[in-house]
Parts: structure tokens; C-alpha cells; sequence
DNA sequence: CTTTACAAACCAAGCGCTTGCTTGGTATTG
DNA sequence: CAATACCAAGCAAGCGCTTGGTTTGTAAAG
């Protein structure tokens, strides 16, 4: 699931927090740097253009020799969004705890949300975002669930904010809004280029939030 | 490309011209449906998991026959983005002409968007904004072209409503905020729900421009 | 140190099925 | 009688996945 793109140390405490709870996979294991190439290329080619053969060539081994990590091809995609959503619903929760204003957790969970996209679990959470039909209903549902909990702090930092009078719109669509601009980044924004992600962040809330 | 939900008389003359100007396909021939077909099914289940077979069944022919109207797969895909790209930038336009207010331009280029993407043309949008990697480089180069003649209707209403002072971000950055937000509609909003297409467009339109 | 044991990681070959597409021919319609 | 729309049959290639066996890393036992 995770690129090999240079990281702050608090974000690999926080990674290793999560592979010793047995969350996610080790990325630098044979099969986490399966995960981490098996997202890219699910970003890049699509789920249903990339094929076990392309998966296998990517890490160097045989087609077959993916069955030994995964039992299928949907249970590699499954692995690659459930551990994208626990980490960062748990990196949102680290950000959120340094906010104080309804303003500041706003930033905080757009920031967190834009680094998610455009950083280190970029291709990962792209997948999430746009490979939802390829999964089965059953396994749409249990990402659906562990979506909720990511959901839920958004929707109660955008509540806060409207409670204070800083948000105009209803927040259940101001949300949706936001989710699609934020995720929209992945086709256009460049990390490496001129602007840096904290100005993107604040572009985003001018959208949310009224300026005072 | 077209569906088969009623729509308001101005919108038929529109598609009757483009017809006769043989830029779009007539809805009412046997290939016209099988693109609105094309686009339902792409839509719902993406390109790659349509089949041939899925597309034929879904018009009541065999496999076979599809390539009697296109020579392969990626031109059924093709015809579907050309085609929804003419008829929104000419229904765009056709919206732009009563708006007088830079206000009201933005208004009418969000609900003219909202409406590609929920009503009639809905189908083929989506396939517009989400199937692009699908297509061999060429072909994009093709669409992407038909693009930048919509897009430059965005930036020209934008940067109008920027000088006077009523938008706060950056137009290039914003318009690309507004196409995550607005295309992602298609996958949360219901036009037969209790909220109406311009009651969406309004609560978009507090995103981009300061109310006053 | 060396030997033994064993799980994790992988290879080589290929099976059964689905895919996009082709071919040669036949109705239907103006 | 030509153009349009279609059928019936099937091919070559690519797909996810299986099978049976081999290598590699690690660590306790002799």
C-alpha cells in the first residue's frame, strides 16, 4: 500500500504502530511491496486493465507466485483499500488532536485528507476512491464500514463549524463537495511542482469555511 | 448516449440540430440506442467489466453485430465521450446567452454542469470524466481537444467573476475544485430526491462565489 | 560449528474460461 | 436492388487461478 516517497518520522511511528497491531502489512516485506506496486498500478492502469501478470513482473516473480501471498485478485485490491482507510482514519485522528478552532480542524482534515491523496498513500487511496465497483457487494460493505468511522470526524468538525456560523452550506453536502474536490487533486495536482500542499489546503478552505 | 428521461423541448431542438449537423448520433436509430446503452452500462459497471456481449444483450442483438456500427470496443467509447462533449458545450453556450451578471454566469455554467452530469446526459459523463484511462493515448489526445473549448468557457466566466472581486481563490485551481466536486455528484445525488438540481446548484455556488 | 527441521517464498507448466473480434451469409426496408 | 441491420459459428489471445515441486531464510538440536 505504501510508496517508497521520503515520510516525516512521526508518520513511520505511526506506521509501525500499525503493523505491530497486525493493521497493516509491512512494507518492506515481499508482500507489502507487492501492495505498494499492486497500488500503483491499480492508480495508474485501472483494477480490471492490471493483470496478475503485470502485478507479478512489477516485484519480479512468477504469475502463480502471487497466489502464494493473496487468494485472489480481489483480496490484493481489498488489502490495498482496507489499509489505506485504517491508516489514515488514524493519521486524522494524530492531526485532529493539534487543532483547537472549528477553523483549524477544518484545515487540519483537509490537509490531512490532500497529503493522504497526493502523498505517500496517494495511489492507495486513488484506488479506494475510484475502484469501488470492481469490488463485490459483500466487499463493498465491509469498506463501507470502516469508512464510516472516517466519515464521522469529518462530519462532526464541519457541524462545530456551522454551529459557529463559519459554514454557509449544509454540511452532509458541503462534505460531498469537498470529496470530490479533494480527490479530484490526483488527476491534476502536482506535488513536486510550485505550489506546496499546506497552499493547496488553504485554497480548499476558502470553499468550506467563510473568510472573517 | 442519450437516455430516454423526458427533457424540455429547447434541449430536443438542440440534439435535432446537432443531428442534422451529423455531429451526434440520432438516439432514435438502432446505433443511437445501443450508445445510450453503451453509456448506462459503462457508467455502472466501467468500461473494461463491459463486455461485448453485455453491450448486444442489452439491445437485444447478437455480439457479432456491434462491430456492423463500430469497428471496435474503444470506438463505442469514443462516440459516447465525442458525443456528450459537443452537446453539453453547445447546451453551455445556449445557457451563457440569458445570463447577464458574472454571478449568474457561474450560477448557469454550475447548473448546465449538475444537469450534464444528473440528468439526461448523466451516463455519458460520467464515462466522460471517469473511463479516460481507457483510451489508447491518441484517442485521448482527441477528447482532451473537444475539452479545452468547454473548459475556456469556465475560465472566461471565472476570471470575469475573480475581477470583480466576488471569487477569492485562484480560477485554475478553482475550476478544477469544482470539477471533483460537481462530478462527483453523480455518485451521492438523486434528481428524483427531495432536493431539486438547482437547489444543488445554489449550495455549489457558496463554494465559489462570496456571497454579498 | 554442523546438522536437522520447517515454514515462507517462489518456479514452471498449463487448465478452463472469457474476451474482442471475424467471417460468410440472410432477412428487412425504401 | 442496394443499403442497412442483423445472425450463427467460432477463432486466437489473454485472463485468473491451480498444481506439484524446488529454493531460501532461520533457528533450535546434536
Amino acid at each position: 500500500m505504501l510508496t517508497d516517497i521520503q515520510v516525516a518520522p512521526e508518520t513511520l511511528r505511526l506506521v509501525d504502530s500499525l503493523v505491530d497491531q497486525g493493521l497493516v502489512t509491512d512494507p518492506r516485506t515481499p508482500k507489502g511491496r507487492l501492495l505498494a506496486k499492486a497500488a500503483k498500478l491499480f492508480r495508474e492502469k485501472g483494477y480490471e486493465r492490471t493483470t496478475v501478470r503485470d502485478l507479478a513482473s512489477a516485484v519480479g516473480i512468477q504469475s502463480g507466485s502471487i497466489f502464494h501471498h493473496f487468494k485472489s485478485k480481489e483480496e490484493i485490491l481489498m488489502a490495498v483499500m482496507r489499509e489505506v482507510i485504517i491508516y489514515n482514519t488514524n493519521r486524522m485522528q494524530q492531526l485532529l488532536e493539534e487543532a483547537v478552532t472549528p477553523r483549524d480542524k477544518v484545515l487540519a482534515l483537509i490537509f490531512c485528507e490532500l497529503e493522504a491523496i497526493n502523498g505517500m498513500t496517494g495511489n492507495a487511496m486513488s484506488v479506494l476512491v475510484y475502484e469501488w465497483r470492481s469490488l463485490k457487494p459483500d466487499n463493498q460493505a465491509e469498506i463501507l464500514k470502516l469508512r464510516d468511522r472516517y466519515e464521522q470526524l469529518w462530519l462532526n468538525a464541519l457541524s462545530e463549524a456551522k454551529s459557529a456560523g463559519q459554514v454557509e452550506a449544509d454540511v452532509f453536502v458541503l462534505r460531498r463537495f469537498l470529496t470530490g474536490a479533494l480527490s479530484w487533486t490526483t488527476t491534476w495536482f502536482d506535488p513536486k511542482g510550485d505550489m506546496s500542499l499546506k497552499a493547496l489546503a488553504e485554497q480548499a478552505l476558502t470553499l468550506a469555511v467563510k473568510s472573517s
